[in-house]
DNA sequence: GTGAGATTCAAACTTTTGTTTCAGACTGTC
DNA sequence: GACAGTCTGAAACAAAAGTTTGAATCTCAC
């Protein structure tokens, strides 16, 4: 049954890939909001079928499942994420702290635009938070090259290598600051109502991140590294 | 029904709350590693009262439905988290450049300790992913007395009302990078396989949250402040 | 020790939710 | 215009999970 729904579905994609796709893509499409709202377990694919607008059965006729239809789902993220602007932000020739900047604006930028594919990321973040069964080793594919490349970025700017743990740590430091945008938003909307994340208020924030961040960053690029930690302490 | 068993389980904690309570406790504290492990939606009630000992009707005898168990978790991280080391450090007679860096210790040290009861924070950590019904009032009562605490702290490091935007961008930032290690613990473990939270590692990683922040934080402070941001360009 | 209430237990019940079925509509082909 | 393959729709099915039941057991006051 589910093979043979399976093997229906591929030929359905090669042979009439422009009109029937309509359903498959309203579904993937509402799936995405859907599961970034409530996570894979609490999304029931009735609700998805619901706010597509698709029959009940459609689900497991183009997916097999509601696992298919999450990992369709997971895979476009990883895409969408992977070509997104970030990598573009990390390809441009310039020097690493004004891509350092660009980097914080692209990510935080998708946040502001909940109509845009912004599920994307927070998806990843419930992956993050409580990974399902078949999809940390997708979540991998695109988180580690992109920690790899923060990592050389940063130890560009304090002239460490990518591997060495302040390095890491000043990475750590700068993904938090973000991440906490994406994840605690309902919550600092609650304790700080006036927060609206428009386009203009978002672009404060990251500017906010890039200064702020860069601050330590400078200081410790400049010369004798031990002379900051040692005006505290001795170091390690 | 479900009232007469509220009023029995009432009854109950008056009369005998020492024997009886055993039950009642063990169901609180096998719901608390499994809420904070999975979320609410994905815990069964079956998978508590299994890890518990208990028999599945006791959930509904003494806290009427599963909500009833999860809010009295919920409550108990909730005091719990109340009178941690997070408000002791800040009540604290010191500099506030000293609480800053007693509470980022107080907050991270809990994480690397997973055998004592650090899902409260977990808990939290899930309300804050996707709210649950009934508790966002509760998070509420805990989040914003200490967000406004530390609000407070932030605004008088770099000499700003506790309501000034900036003043909240920099507790979001240290927020965030705090949050980090608590929410994408398990996938930074999956990235830097080396990262053990051993008491030493967490030490570290607060003491170069505590720097990273005070770059910015002592310079933000010390005189015009103006000078920081319009070495980049004109403010607002 | 007896009785009233509190607690536990196994089993059954109800609801929710993912999945399947199959009839019918659509689409493009010969 | 008939056919094959593709897709959709309403209903039914099955498994999972929350909840309830009622009898049995325990606790403790009298």
């Amino acid at each position: 049954m589910f093979l043979s729904q399976q093997s229906r579905r591929q030929t359905h994609r090669v042979s009439a890939p422009r009109a029937a796709a309509s359903t498959r893509e309203k579904l993937v499409e509402a799936a995405g909001h859907v599961f970034a709202e409530h996570g894979y377990q609490a999304t029931t694919v009735r609700e998805i079928v619901k706010r597509s607008g698709a029959n009940i059965a459609a689900v497991n006729y183009h997916f097999g499942d509601k696992l298919g239809l999450y990992t369709e789902v997971l895979q476009q993220s990883v895409r969408a994420a992977r070509v997104d602007a970030i990598n573009r932000a990390l390809d441009q020739n310039a020097p690493p702290e004004d891509i350092l900047r660009a980097v914080i604006r692209a990510r935080l930028q998708s946040v502001a635009e909940p109509n845009l594919p912004d599920w994307h990321f927070r998806i990843m973040v419930h992956e993050l938070v409580q990974p399902t069964p078949a999809l940390s080793r997708v979540v991998n594919e695109v988180s580690r090259p992109l920690y790899k490349r923060l990592l050389e970025l940063i130890g560009g700017i304090i002239d460490l290598p990518p591997k060495d743990e302040k390095t890491r740590l000043c990475a750590h430091s700068v993904m938090g600051q973000i991440l906490v945008y994406v994840l605690a938003g309902p919550l600092l909307k609650q304790l700080w109502p006036e927060l609206e994340m428009t386009p203009e208020q978002v672009d404060r924030i990251a500017e906010h991140i890039w200064d702020f961040s860069l601050a330590y960053l400078r200081q410790a690029n400049s010369g004798d590294r031990r002379a900051i930690v040692s005006s505290r302490r001795g170091e390690k």
